[in-house]
DNA sequence: ACGCCCGCCTGTAAGC
DNA sequence: TGCTTACAGGCGGGCG
């Protein structure tokens, strides 16, 4: 499911819903879900009585702070769904994790697929010191380069292809394979290009493309494809799909050139360009 | 050290 | 209609 600007959507919605909140009780129906924990009890019992002190995002991980001083870290990963709900309403079948607040409402841990997890770290680690965290590269949204500095990095990384290091999370943190091939379109370079190829011009392109491209989808919420599959906290889809230039969107003409949209396996995943304006 | 491919899961859509 | 196959917003590990 969710890029940079899904989750960045999902983080805006849990700040306004659980900050100040204090947590009654967890239950957890997946194990899975928690992996890294032990057991049911451990993990709720770190986490019952505890209060919500703020909402962060690093890349395409939440980070939820709390006043136990431990952190609580989310990662939807494809299906993962954070909602918020009322223990009147009828659970979701692939519900795995439900924490209720003394004020009475609920978050819920939805994820078919059961690749997503969360866990809670040590307590007063900096949320660049998580581990799993620790890796990842700047965040482009939360924290932008100089282009100078970005183009120092890229060239560091001068025959590595494009679209490889947009979804590279130690190069940068929070775009998958929908944005990069936005990204992609919007600088006018093919995915296979590399950085030793870059004119200065390109890579500012580039650049601008990245940060452009991200704000407009967090701008509009996000996309939600034709399954549904991303929703926000209130279960309410995106809307940027409808913007996408070129995801998923084969055969149909380019809104730069007219050019026919081609898809592409690329590295085992479905990239998607136009072959005329993406040179 | 890097890139590629698989496996992890369930659900859906396309293909035969 | 019904069975089979491919594929899906991610990522870690094993392999060459």
């Amino acid at each position: 499911m969710p890029e940079l600007p899904e989750v960045e959507t999902v983080r805006r919605g849990l700040e306004r819903e659980l900050v100040g909140k204090r947590i009654k009780s967890v239950e957890v129906t997946g194990m899975r879900s928690i992996r890294r924990h032990k057991n049911k009890n451990e993990f709720a019992g770190r986490l019952e009585g505890v209060k919500v002190k703020s909402v962060k995002r690093r890349g395409k991980y939440l980070v939820i702070h709390l006043d136990s001083s431990e952190l609580l870290v989310v990662h939807m990963r494809m299906s993962g769904q954070l909602r918020r709900a009322q223990p009147k309403d009828p659970l979701d079948k692939h519900t795995h994790v439900v924490i209720t607040f003394t004020q009475g409402g609920q978050l819920r841990f939805v994820d078919p697929r059961t690749f997503g997890e969360m866990f809670l770290t040590a307590p007063d680690v900096l949320s660049s010191q998580i581990p799993e965290l620790a890796d990842l590269g700047f965040d482009p949204v939360d924290e932008p380069l100089a282009v100078t500095e970005f183009a120092r990095r890229l060239l560091g990384r001068p025959g590595v292809k494009l679209k490889t290091l947009l979804m590279d999370q130690s190069f940068m943190a929070g775009v998958g394979n929908i944005y990069s091939d936005e990204i992609l379109w919007e600088s006018g370079l093919r995915f296979d290009r590399t950085p030793s190829q870059l004119s200065n011009m390109e890579i500012r392109r580039l650049f601008r493309a990245i940060v452009e491209i991200l704000h407009e989808g967090i701008k509009h919420r996000g996309s939600t494809l034709a399954d549904q599959q991303y929703v926000d906290v209130a279960g309410k889809p995106g809307d940027y799909q409808q913007f996408h230039a070129v995801y998923d969107r084969t055969g149909l003409a380019c809104r730069r050139c007219r050019g026919i949209i081609a898809r592409e396996k690329f590295a085992g995943r479905s990239t998607f360009f136009c072959p005329d304006c993406q040179v």
